[in-house]
DNA sequence: TATACCTGTGTACAATCGTTAACAGGAGAC
DNA sequence: GTCTCCTGTTAACGATTGTACACAGGTATA
């Protein structure tokens, strides 16, 4: 019998990649399949179980509408593919942060950002499968560059918060941690979301609980100072 | 020049397999090399960088001592194997759960249990890798055993602190929120761990943020009913 | 003892893997 | 025009993959 042992790659080459007839319009191909690879890999990714290491340079070209080895025209390794890939998922997630940004009023802040927050996560599945996915177990130049990514965010939402002066007697550390912590409640919930079962409810739910999370954290920082500030001075002690 | 893809997998064959010489010494093999298999599927999963679907077969036998063909004594599959070592991750966990529990003193507890979390953690790196990589990406099956597991953890932590008593006036469902969101303070603290720089006291800084941002969850919670109540129930009838 | 079963082995095959080598055409520089 | 990159192709290699098959020895039951 021997069975196709998993990857189940083919049937739609070259489908929706060929647009963009404008934009820079440099070399001959402008770099059109590099992109092509890039978007082939993110997407067997996320179909396919496998991982960026179980991921293989034949079926990325396959998908790309491309033989095997144009692949090395382009990246000379898998992980530094990989690594281009994170450059994208950067870019979407600053985009994101950017639209975050423009909820202005503290009080649809946590319920807005929650939104666009969901909103993300679908739209761009594949990438945060793969930012998941490598967090933890790829290589170490990948997993170095993850935690960047969530370092440079955590340090975004840490001086917007600060910033925005609702929290006037914390430390600039404890701002740091407090961003840190709401970031871990985004991304911790996104495999529940990329996994929600389609059209249930389960995303109002999921949505609620976020949001009363959110409340847990913010409501523990608008009393830190008040009752707080002795405890946290004795463990400071305590621990030093 | 041909370089052997990724795997790497020779060198080390029956190395600390073969002791254990007393024990009951039953029959020839009473589910010994099952167990092999176990242990091996998880040691290179978590050298390598693969994951579940990058895993293959033979690495695993060979790693295990034991000829490729004499997995599918005990295993139809390589998913098979992920579920089986699900269960051996799941009695990791509620030894965990039960060591946490002893710490009776809720003045200690918040410390006492990241400690005993951290070591978990370090101890049982290999499943900790399976268990985050797997959380995204992984088969279906696989998440959804995962999911499992989160969810019994959530149900017994929340028990825990309702039976404690400390927040009488929240609700069940608000218990459970407040459980899951400690327990996603713990997840998305192991990546963190499993990548602590050696010897340095990245640790240290690590286990303060984290009994910080715990802090901030409680303190939440402590406030949760006096000033929240009503914002939690105008949050709930805006939304219906 | 004989019979079955369980669990291990070795061999073999087709599929797929990463990678090398030689080649083709189009773009821009001279 | 020619020359030279750049970017793609096809063909081929050796390695490794999952899996099927036949077989061997130990254990338990009859």
């Amino acid at each position: 019998m021997v069975k196709p042992p998993s990857l189940r790659i083919g049937s739609k080459d070259k489908k929706s990649k060929a647009e963009q007839p404008d934009d820079d319009s440099g070399k001959r191909s402008r770099g059109d399949t590099r992109q092509n690879l890039l978007d082939a890999a993110m997407e067997v990714m996320a179909e396919d179980q496998s991982g960026l290491a179980g991921l293989s340079l034949r079926s990325v070209a396959k998908r790309a509408g491309v033989s095997p080895t144009a692949f090395y025209r382009h990246f000379p390794d898998m992980e530094e593919l990989g690594l281009a890939m994170l450059d994208d998922i950067g870019q979407m997630l600053r985009r994101m942060l950017r639209e975050v940004r423009k909820v202005g009023d503290p009080k649809q802040m946590v319920g807005g950002s929650m939104l666009t927050f969901f909103s993300f996560v679908e739209e761009n599945r594949a990438k945060f499968v793969v930012l998941g996915r490598e967090r933890v177990g790829g290589s170490p130049r990948m997993r170095a560059a993850i935690r960047n990514q969530m370092n440079f965010f955590s340090n975004e939402l840490a001086s917007d918060i600060q910033l925005m002066g609702i929290f006037p007697e914390m430390s600039h550390n404890d701002h740091l941690r407090l961003a840190n912590l709401i970031i871990n409640l985004a991304v911790g919930a996104v495999p529940d979301i990329l996994d929600l079962p389609k059209q249930a409810d389960g995303e109002h739910e999921l949505r609620i609980t976020m949001e009363k999370q959110a409340l847990f954290i913010l409501l523990g920082a608008v009393n830190w100072n008040t009752q707080e500030a002795a405890k946290d001075d004795k463990n400071r002690k305590r621990r030093k």
